[in-house]
DNA sequence: CTGAAACCTGAACCGGGTTTCAACTTCCGG
DNA sequence: CCGGAAGTTGAAACCCGGTTCAGGTTTCAG
């Protein structure tokens, strides 16, 4: 149990530490030409060529610094997650009570995922490269939706009975409305589909 | 473009078409295997030999009835997809209005998920076997949604404004709640899962 | 019964991708 | 300015699995 935590010693992803300054720029390459590659044609169809080319380095050094291409994915997969969570974090700060706080959430993710198109690819392929990352991503996410929840609930600010079941529906609320909006349209107006979601989220779907 | 229609002449998924009985037998049990093969190990795990060695055939009876790995992968895709929306139609149809509709193709859907846990495995990979597929089961989907959703609107039973956004917005929350519910546990009461998650939907977060 | 169409077989071919490794280069502290 | 640690190289070893194909078996209409 807790092999996420065994697995990384806290600070870099998943690899063997560079020692030098040149090497933690060429590790950085590698990372970044790594999420573009895996990005665009899925962990499957990417090579550890395509990677190390885009990176403009050879085959070794990509050994040099990961034990295989399943090491890069999962230190992408927790990079990933990191920067929703933190994100998602700063976004929530401004807000005035929970329900404005879900609508600045949701809003920022959404332009997140616009951004960074690529996150979908990475994490949805996750469930297949390392079943583990993959739920503990979801999982936590959740877990810290329902945190806000239970703590709103407790001000008064939102409906008493709110727990896990409200915290998974509005965390995959979020994330189809980040495919459809974010990742597969280009134009779509962003904080009024936010605001459109989060206005359902606040009265529901019966008349008025 | 529309390769989808091209590929199979609409009745039989996406084969070359037995003529006989026994050929008819023989696609059936190679689909079958393919389903659960796919769905314990993932389509790029999965080899030929896995399928036909479950199916009790050789490596070249496969490809008298599919043109390659993808092909069966497509067919069950739509499989699935088919299964879904004649499941949930015949869910709805007992509905008194709107809301309650809702909460019985959610609740469905939660029955169905634990039943058929490959499904989200199968659906998820063809993200990245074949797009095309992958949305055209999501779009369409939602599209079914938004269509309830608006004819109920105009006999007054829920919110005029509801939309596209409304539609993908509880899309989601019932595939998340699958996923957690139907396919990651095993004790969950599903029916109370989707009553919880209908009262949200239909008042909301706010207090009261 | 018969012969041809449909069906089935599985070893072998083959392309492709991950990983290794021994030699080379760069960097930096003393 | 030197020596060794850190970093880099890329051809080739190695492995794996999708697909083919030439020949055998089953089925069934006539």
């Amino acid at each position: 149990m807790q092999k996420a935590a065994e697995r990384s010693s806290a600070a870099t992803p998943g690899a063997k530490e560079p020692r030098t300054e040149r090497g933690r720029r060429t590790l950085r390459a590698i990372l970044d030409a790594a999420a573009v590659e895996f990005g665009d044609r899925g962990f499957h169809e990417t090579g550890i060529t395509h990677i190390t080319q885009r990176a403009g380095v050879a085959m070794g050094t990509f050994y040099t610094y990961f034990d295989s291409k399943e090491d890069v994915f999962r230190a992408l997969v927790r990079d990933f997650s990191d920067k929703v969570r933190e994100g998602a974090k700063g976004a929530l700060a401004a807000a005035t009570d929970q329900i404005d706080a879900e609508r600045r959430g949701l809003d920022w993710f959404l332009h997140f995922a616009r951004e960074h198109k690529e996150i979908y690819r990475i994490i949805d392929q996750a469930e297949f490269v390392d079943p583990e990352v993959f739920r503990y991503h979801y999982e936590s996410t959740v877990a810290r939706i329902r945190k806000r929840l239970e703590d709103a609930a407790q001000r008064g600010e939102i409906r008493a009975d709110v727990g896990e079941v409200h915290a998974w529906a509005i965390g995959g609320m979020n994330v189809f409305l980040g495919l459809r909006y974010g990742v597969w349209s280009d134009d779509a107006d962003l904080s009024e589909i936010a605001r459109i979601a989060n206005e359902m989220l606040a009265k529901g779907l019966a008349p008025q």
